[in-house]
DNA sequence: TATGAATGAGCATTCATTCAT
DNA sequence: TATGAATGAATGCTCATTCAT
């Protein structure tokens, strides 16, 4: 029976929050204290400054991708299609609550301006296609496997974008059933 | 013969390429206005806000993105296949220049938060959508055409971002070859 | 008949004073700002920052030390005695004024922490030791010229301390003209 | 043979050290505390406050300057020009080891803003002068012995800033020698 | 058209201090 | 004794915007 007042885990949770409705920038360290029921000052003490919350934030978020969506790739009772549903899912479940892609957002809005936020962005990236590439090479030749997962994550950055634009979560769940299905 | 000191045209032009660079919300008018040449207060005869920089610049980028890339969808001495490359080239080749999308970037960054932005937007995307499926039209259905206009042009916008993350134009090239190649 | 608002020449005085009195780390921007009738945000319109402020003054002040202390050496209508006394004097006039004396205070509190300073204050007691120096050549060796600069330099700075410690401005008058005296 | 993992003779050392370098306002508790290994609030167990802090590390080097530099004084089996030599050497001393006068500073930067600080710095220099004094009656008249007392202690202080501007211990060192000659 | 001074709110961050544990 | 979370004010500075000139 933890009485925690404050957990690094749910500032976490609370600023991952904040930063996919209104982005880095856009977000004020104001907005984080408020969001976590504190004092722009306290988080100073959780914190060293707004960067690094975004990248205990990424790194979060990048963690529990690697746990619950690409573990799944060495699974061996899993047909190959059934796992790239299941990478594709949770993506995109993750993309439907918050209504954006963290990912996405932060390569675009400041990848070329934050070298550590790049560099996490690129790992979770690589993650993403190596594993999406594990699942292909079941079917294809290493090349086109290659091909496809760049391919897949593509398809689904760009429908996360669009559903955003048009506020249709369709958009994802279609483009998600489109890349299932070309398997 | 007009020797103007500062024409709207360049502004819009100098604030486009720091939009792109620096994204919306971390654009100040101070680096408008020093890219311009210009101090603060004097941007404000020409644009009432930073909004409003921001939704002429991305109006200009339509305007040219209708007539130089668009317009030759009805093009009658060019093969369909031909349209197709040319428009993604156009598209790309901006892409190329600045290293970003503006349209994608601001979806991202904005579209929940500005509703101006988000129409601008949305009439954007639907020109270029309308433009792809008017090319896919001579060979499919209009169901697969309109899903095949959307697929182009979510694999391009997340060929962006990942051309992005990875600082590689390439990517970005492989993937306008890929959706010519699949016509 | 000029109807200045805010003159730059105004602020460095006023902040002069405020640095006198409070100290370089001790004066906050907003207490510049008051003590200059501007809001906070309002001074960097004429100061890129505190720093800038701080040499802004120390140029100021050695520029005046040079005009009206330091010229005087040069003029040959006057004996070196009378010459020594009028430089004492108009550091001890400026000495009196602020109760204290800028170069010294800041020599202490930043000089090993803010380099930008540390290079006026040594051009500052440069130009001091160097018209002394001139003032002793009539009189004594170059060697015993320079020595003597040195030491009368350090008497007067050392008796600026004491002045303040025990707010008594008789102690500087008393050091000023024990320098003069041993002449 | 008490081993104290924190005693409060070694925080009075460590923060008279940091005291030294960064000035009164320039530090802040949370650099106290790191340099003495402890949280910002653990230092709040030895002292209510920065002030305290400030006026122990002074009355803490007033106590060694009494014994270690002026007891001297009433030495009776050393010559007075020899009692002079070691009290300058003394002084000198710790100012050579921190490159700088804990005294003069704060009296510089403080005294007219913190009325505790300036009793105790009175109290620290009229101990000084009073040693001097005493010396200097051992061959001159007392009021020419109290001039002296003054001008020598000016002389010091004056010569601590000189050598703080040009980072030269030899200025310090010259002046405390010309002292001695000139007794 | 353009300036540049001025505003007042807001920025990320640091401050000295408190206090339950 | 020592911690570390929390505070609330203050830090230096930037923001978008206004407006008299």
């Amino acid at each position: 029976m933890p009485i925690k007042k404050t957990s690094l885990e749910d500032l976490v949770q609370t600023c991952k929050e904040v930063f996919h409705r209104k982005g880095y920038y856009n977000t004020s360290m104001a907005d984080l204290a408020q969001a976590c029921g504190l004092l722009k000052g306290s988080f100073y003490h959780y914190f060293p400054g707004k960067e690094d919350i975004m990248k205990a934030v990424l790194r979060d978020s990048h963690t529990k991708l690697k746990e619950q969506a690409l573990s799944v790739v060495h699974d061996e009772d899993r047909a190959p299609k059934e796992k790239l549903s299941w990478v594709l899912g949770c993506i995109g479940g993750q993309v439907s609550m918050y209504k954006s892609c963290l990912y996405g957002n932060t390569v675009l809005e400041t990848s070329l301006l934050v070298p550590d936020f790049r560099s996490i962005l690129q790992e979770v990236f690589d993650d993403i296609q190596a594993a999406l590439q594990t699942i292909y090479l079941t079917k294809y030749t290493p090349e086109e496997s290659k091909k496809r997962a760049m391919s897949s994550t593509q398809q689904l950055q760009g429908a996360v974008m669009m559903m955003k634009l048009y506020d249709d979560v369709a958009i994802l769940q279609e483009a998600q059933q489109a890349i299932v299905d070309e398997f």
